[in-house]
This record gives C-alpha cells, structure tokens and sequence, in this order.
DNA sequence: CTTGACTCTAGAGTTAACTAGAGGGTTTAC
DNA sequence: GTAAACCCTCTAGTTAACTCTAGAGTCAAG
C-alpha cells in the first residue's frame, strides 16, 4: 500500500479525515497529487510526515511551531538547532506550569480542609456562599489585581 | 461611595469596564439600575458579588460553574455542598494534570539529554528532522492513536 | 442499476473569557 | 462653552486545533 486515499491515511495516523485536510490547509502537508475525479493520493513520504507532525505535536510544538520546523527543512536548512532550544523552551515553561500548578493545588486543598472542619452555618440572607465567602478573608480587601489590562 | 458607575466598579475589583459589562450579559450579575441617562449604577452588593466571582475564578471554578453557583443561591438552596464537591473535583483534576504534566516533562528531558548527546549527524535527504524522527522509533510504529473521533 | 461507503469544496461553528472598535451621548472641570 | 473623561450599544475579533454541515460527485459490490 504504496498510495493511498485520505480515509486510509488519517486512519493510519490515528486522526480525522477533515483533520488531515486542516493540516494541508493549514500549511503542514504538501498539496497532494489527485486521482482522475480529484481525490487526493498519498505516499509513504506523506504518512511520515504526518507521523512527525503528531509525534513533534505530543512532544507539545504546537502547529505553528512544527510549521516553522517543516519550513526550515525546506529551505534546506537542517532545524535541529531550532528545535532543541524550542523543545528547551517548552521543557522550561513545563516546569514553570508545574510549579503554579502545585501551588494551585495547595490552595485548593487548604480551603477545603478549612471549609470541612468547619461546616457552612447559619447563612444570612446576603451571603451567597458561605464557605468561598470566609475564604475570601485570607486575601485582604481591596484590590488584589488577578487581572489587569 | 456607597453607588457607583461602572468605571468605580471595575477598578475596585481589578479588572475592565468591558469585562464588567461582559459578566452582566453573561447571566453572573444582575441588570443594575440605571440613571435617567442610561449609566449602570452599582451597589455594595454588586461589589460583593464581583468579588466573590473573582475569588471563586480563582480558585479555579469557571464562569459557568460560578454561574451555577449563584443560580442555586437565587432559588434559595445554600450552594455549599455543591461548591465542596466542584472543588473536590477541581482537586482531582488538578493532581491529574500535575500527573500528566510530569510525565510529559520527563519524556521533553530525555529527548533532549539524547539528542544532546548524539548531535545530527549527516542528515539523508529525506529525512525532516533527525532529531525528532529518531526520537519517534521509541514509539513503536503503526497506530498509537494520540487522538480518535 | 442501485446502494452504501467514500470523497470533494466551502464556509460556519466550537470553547473560554474576554478585548477592540465604531459611532454616539453625558458629565464635569475649567 | 468646550474639552476631557466618562458612559452607552452593538458587532466582530481573538486563540488553537480542529469539527460540523450542506450539497454534490465517485467508486465497488451485488
């Protein structure tokens, strides 16, 4: 199975018809020869190129970014260095999402080992919810600034 | 300053006009009062209930969720037991996402210890990125569905 | 020759949480 | 009385990576 049609391709790689046509649309897949009636042909170069494309998406490039690679090829020039420092760049934002993620969690917790020793009570009429309410108090009024422009 | 337009309400709390606005017509606050001229007027209670939408953002809830939030407190229910439950499932969430994150951290690392250590060598014509697809023969090939419908 | 599975294009919709812009009225300070 | 700073509504755009829909053509089997 030398050629092939785009339904054995996208099963072949494990993804959508219309994601395979995206991904050509997109810049990512070369413009495919066609059949007679239109239908687009794939080789093995294509499958893996796709294959690339998802392997260098789960190491978490994003398309653009694989685009940018796939370019640099084409130019002739080898992206490797391009790469490792993109690839050294997510492995730093990764530790730095880790890092907020922990201490996200920490806070999570907290609140809710506050709030279970210490059951919602009696609620006045214009409380809203009790429990977010007293947690509220740790962060002192005013502005705090989680978002600004 | 017990009332207050827009412009007060949003630098209070920390964020813009337009995103005040955008609470409002997304169902998380109510139709304010208006002035003879058409200007929303704000209370202490609005203040109160921006706040809370604020902190409960975040502590990770989403708008919808807040939004259901408030719905069960306008019908009269206190919405403790479900926000202690949502925040549970923000918990587990979270530990997961921690999990996934790890471990894909450790996958970038190894990849890019590897390729430290064995630059690109002499790149065949073919080949898109040596680096990425040597780096792809750990996966064995053939279907590993990263993604399916 | 018909049925079903496959393919094509083009364009709109999805999600979240806003932001930006156009075009116009209001208030306040000088 | 005028200029700055504020406010209004409405619509569209942003980001990523697709998905979905409609309407139509094509191919293989029975």
């Amino acid at each position: 199975m030398v050629f092939m049609k785009i339904g054995e391709l996208a099963e072949q790689v494990g993804m959508t018809v219309p994601a395979v046509r995206f991904y050509e649309q997109a810049g990512l897949l070369p413009k495919p020869a066609r059949t007679g009636s239109g239908y687009r042909v794939y080789g093995t170069s294509d499958l893996r190129r796709v294959q690339l494309i998802r392997h260098a998406k789960s190491l978490g490039f994003s398309l653009e970014e694989i685009k940018r690679i796939l370019r640099l090829r084409e130019q002739g020039t080898c992206p490797c260095g391009e790469v490792i420092s993109m690839l050294q760049r997510h492995l730093s934002n990764t530790d730095a999402q880790i890092q907020r993620l922990r201490r996200f969690r920490s806070e999570i917790a907290r609140t809710l080992t506050e709030w279970k020793s210490s059951p919602d009570g009696a609620v006045p009429g214009d409380v809203i919810c009790g429990l977010i309410e007293r947690s509220m108090d740790h962060c002192k009024p005013g502005r705090n600034g989680t978002s600004r422009r």
